[in-house]
DNA sequence: TTGATAGTTGTAATACTATAACATATCAAG
DNA sequence: CTTGATATGTTATAGTATTACAACTATCAA
């Protein structure tokens, strides 16, 4: 398992690259990829890290894409139900996926020093989480990982 | 490791326990268990589920121990940074801790059907996604845990 | 082509969650 | 008793999210 976020790579190819997925599965799927919808993406994509969903709109309003808090959280709704992007509890806010199109169960390692998020993955069924589980005959269909602390960068010079 | 809240139990045995573990706590360490403090506590331990601080606002409300939103909000912090109480985050809501006293990593079964929360344990520094910490170079700090799902109770008749 | 239907967008209003700021009061230690 | 830290009272405001309804657009069957 990889945690991918902290790491250098092509921005730019990331951007494209993810938006190129989310419009191949959607087209797959019969789903319409609206500008809108396809904006916020990429702005997500683009910010490469969790945005508050007032960040993500007043990016829209500046480009005249919309102005009202739904015209986000619907884009955001959309997003986040067919997988291209995650909600972050611990923060409220959202973040481009950084799986497209694979199907997986989110992580979030999250730096409390530079904000920055990485997704990794992590089934909630396995491990002690998921016995304890199955002990109190409790059916997990979702879960909310989101781990924070130091990353790599922040970390530097701090022995463990 | 068990996952305390969807058995039947004693419930006045277990406000009075949980007050009385909180109380002894703060005797211990010179914290101030203050009236106010002590009654969001049993509030949260009365009512044996997730609660909104504006619930818990009107509670205070009604009882004539305070009507500002921070007046909750300051009895919540002190009872989560001291562990007598814990946040769930995909609620924003409070739940009065299941295991008083005790040092732990807590998670949380939340029922979709009946909101009913159950408290585990899970060590985010195992399995998984602490080796994909590890391997990432990040230093976990704090974990938010939530598995969302259908408890034991809501889970009648439908077969694993 | 038309009409029915489902899905999407525009917009105003409002609800819900949480904190800042500052005055006052109370507690604990010397 | 005084000093410093902690706790409370209160007003105002910031931040997050949804409801409700009208208007528009895509899709598909007749």
């Amino acid at each position: 398992m990889d945690a991918k976020g902290f790491e250098k790579h092509d921005h730019t190819a990331c951007i494209h690259d993810g938006a190129a997925a989310a419009a191949a599965y959607c087209d797959r799927h019969g789903l319409q990829f609206t500008p809108q919808r396809r904006r916020v993406l990429e702005i997500l994509l683009e910010g490469h890290r969790a945005l508050g969903a007032y960040d993500i709109l007043e990016r829209l309003r500046q480009e005249g894409l919309g102005a009202q808090p739904p015209v986000a959280y619907r884009a955001l709704d959309f997003l986040t139900s067919h997988g291209f992007a995650h909600k972050i509890e611990r923060l409220n806010a959202f973040i481009a996926c950084a799986h497209m199109g694979e199907r997986h169960a989110p992580a979030f390692l999250i730096c409390r020093s530079c904000s920055s998020v990485a997704e990794a993955y992590a089934d909630p069924t396995k491990g002690d989480l998921g016995r304890a589980a199955r002990e109190a005959g409790f059916t997990i269909e979702r879960a909310v990982i989101e781990v924070e602390g130091l990353c790599p960068n922040c970390n530097e010079g701090i022995p463990a």
